[in-house]
RNA sequence: GCGGGUGUAGCUUAAUGGUAAAGCUCCAGCCUUCCAAGCUGGCUACGAGGGUUCGAUUCCCUUCACCCGCUCCA
């Protein structure tokens, strides 16, 4: 549709973002590094405010989170058993033809007649391409189709006709060499390290290897025990930590959108099993109605926790200025789920690009902990001394109904995760056991965000472009970055009305110290007050506040007081000095 | 990683095989009693490397970054 549209708006956006210090291209002297990006002056406000409102959110006004700060590099079997270290060294190979990308391990494998050619020339020029090709056919299908696909190569390589050259036949067998659309080579599967790897220690040996995290969430797992012990939380409580985390992206795109190096808001908060949840509140709550469900309850069973915490997070985003219908909520279907996942909900946002995830809120159930207990060897599971008790006193056709319902879950996790039928079975069993003493693994909801995203999410709902006529017939196209009073960098403008007036100078500096204190001021006195006002609604501040002659008394009923002129409809406001403080702290809030 | 496109000042755009131009922004000064006014002055660029050439921003090669498509997205 409006695509070139769509592209202006990207490349206006990137661009004030350079000239105003938002986001700066990294390592840009030295020709730049695809896929890091750094945050100017305005951005690093920005960014730390967003971080701050969201700390604040999720842990300091909540009594059931507490914090992490883990390290960034782990110990490289955190990975393995997150499943991180398998999935992300996959070997890939590209088919020679279409360039169609297959993980070589996974290709089904074929058998047929492989047919071979050394290359090929083109008889009318005498142009030779001496590259090898060949082409895997089902058995029974006429080697021509092979000629042809080995013709559409070599065309592909900058021949016209072909003549082909070295044909050999040779019988296959289960080969994932092939790729299993059309028969065609493919090239030698490679390596992909979307991990970032580096060496602990001095010396740069295979021992040594370690990773930087590609999310911080596994750190909280692995530190769960801890926090549980050390916290004074139950469960149900949550684990919060911010954070960077890096991936060898196979294409960052879309400027800040896709990082190698980016930063992480996320959120693991544990609850208790459905099962659990019965025996102690005898039923579990779903959801009735679409919508926030209220204040936390103890019979809440996984969906009413997964669908309160969507709703939280879409508060969240509203309450920074996104407003919902900037936003997008999909429930990924069954058959796109991680096979971690029970239910992840996408929080979309309608980028100029595209609509594209800001976070993801999954229902991970107890994958998680049990991957690191059974990794480290350290149960993981909690104890409940009111399950306990709670469980003793249930009708026994209960006791044995919930009990098998663990029982089944443990065993599908530990037969998914590859444990031999014989082990799962028993452990499965041990596992339900456990209900009965009190103890379960926790299952968790994830909100995981990406702090970079949202970033750029704002960036892009607070540009506007204001054109205005002076008088004179001129029109003229402004920038104005409605962004929500809570994340604008700046907070305040400070000046006084002319320059040259001493005066005027001094209450103006005044002021600017005055405020300070409180809240990010920015104080400016050169050039026209249009062009002061303006500057600052390029960089988003949503108040400028300006000491004229009335301040100093010129008016007499109007000392000490200021204008205060509003970034999004340029009206403007008496307001005391004495007051500026609180008018302005509550105008920000 | 593949294919296509782009690369001149902070931004937007010129021109040129022979000293790179302008507008806006920015900085300094003057002026200015509320929305990029005016005047004076100033800083700043041919993405990087190599080749051809007496001489390359211009032609050629390589490389880097960005944009679009493919691919990837645990």
């Amino acid at each position: 549709m409006a695509e070139p549209k769509v592209n202006e708006l990207m490349e206006k956006i990137v661009s004030l973002c350079k000239r105003r210090g938002f986001v700066y291209p990294s390592s840009e002297i030295y020709g730049g590094i695809n896929g890091f990006w750094d945050y100017g002056p305005l951005g690093a406000e920005l960014k730390r405010n967003v971080k701050e409102l969201w700390w604040s959110r999720m842990t300091r006004l909540r009594e059931d989170v507490v914090g992490l700060e883990a390290t960034i590099i782990m110990h490289p079997r955190i990975w393995k058993a997150s499943g991180h270290v398998d999935t992300f060294s996959d070997p890939m190979a590209d088919c020679l033809l279409t360039r169609k990308r297959f993980r070589a391990d996974q290709i089904e494998p074929q058998s047929g007649t492989a047919y071979h050619y050394t290359g090929g020339t083109d008889p009318a020029s005498g142009k030779v391409v001496a590259e090898p090709y060949a082409v895997l056919l089902p058995p029974g299908k006429p080697v021509e189709s092979a000629r042809r696909l080995a013709v559409q190569f070599y065309q592909s390589r900058g021949l016209g006709p072909v003549e082909l050259q070295g044909e050999r036949a040779e019988k296959v067998e289960n080969s994932q060499r092939f790729n299993p659309d059309n028969g065609s080579l493919l090239t030698e599967p490679r390596p992909f390290n979307l991990m970032f790897k580096t060496y602990v220690g001095p010396v740069a040996d295979e021992d040594n290897v370690a990773y930087l995290r590609p999310e911080t969430a596994q750190a909280i797992f692995a530190q769960f025990k801890n926090v549980l012990e050390t916290s004074r939380q139950k469960v149900p409580f949550g684990i919060a930590q911010m954070g960077k985390a890096f991936r060898n992206e196979v294409t960052p795109r879309n400027f800040t959108f896709r990082s190698r190096e980016f930063e992480q808001m996320e959120l693991e908060f544990f609850i208790k099993p459905d099962e659990v949840v019965e025996a102690l509140a005898g039923r579990v709550a779903r959801p009735e109605a679409p919508g926030h469900p209220g204040e936390p309850a103890a019979d809440w069973g996984w969906q009413m926790w997964h669908q309160y915490w969507v709703e939280e997070r879409i508060r969240f985003y509203e309450s920074i200025g996104l407003p919902r219908t900037s936003l997008e909520e999909y429930w990924q279907k069954p058959e796109e789920l991680a096979h971690y996942a029970r239910a992840t909900v996408d929080l979309l946002y309608k980028f100029p690009f595209g609509t594209q995830e800001l976070e993801g809120i999954a229902a991970r159930g107890d994958f998680d902990l049990s991957q690191h207990e059974r990794s480290s060897g350290k149960a993981q599971g909690v104890f409940d001394e009111e399950l306990r008790t709670a469980w003793g006193k249930l009708a026994p056709e209960v006791q044995q109904r919930l009990s098998e319902s663990y029982r089944q879950h443990r065993l599908n996790y530990l037969l998914r995760a590859g444990v031999p039928e014989a082990e799962a079975a028993k452990d499965a069993a041990e596992d339900a056991a456990g209900l009965a003493k009190g103890q379960y693994i926790p299952h968790v909801i994830e909100p995981s965000a990406g702090v970079d995203r949202l970033i750029l999410a704002l960036l892009a709902n607070a540009y506007n472009e204001v054109t205005s006529t002076d008088d004179k017939g001129r029109s003229e196209t402004r920038v104005v970055m409605r962004f929500h009073p809570s994340v604008a960098p700046f907070k305040v403008g400070v000046f006084p009305l002319l320059k040259n007036k001493p005066e005027l100078v001094a209450k103006a500096r005044e002021v600017f110290g005055m405020l300070r204190g409180s809240m990010l001021a920015f104080y400016d006195d050169s050039g026209a007050i249009g062009r002061r006002y303006a500057r600052q609604d390029e960089a988003g501040t949503p108040f400028c506040v300006t000491v004229d002659f009335d301040t100093l008394g010129e008016t007499p009923e109007l000392k000490d007081t200021v204008t205060v002129r509003r970034r999004d409809d340029a009206s403007q406001e008496r307001v005391p000095l004495a007051g500026l403080g609180d008018w302005l702290a509550s105008a920000i809030r």
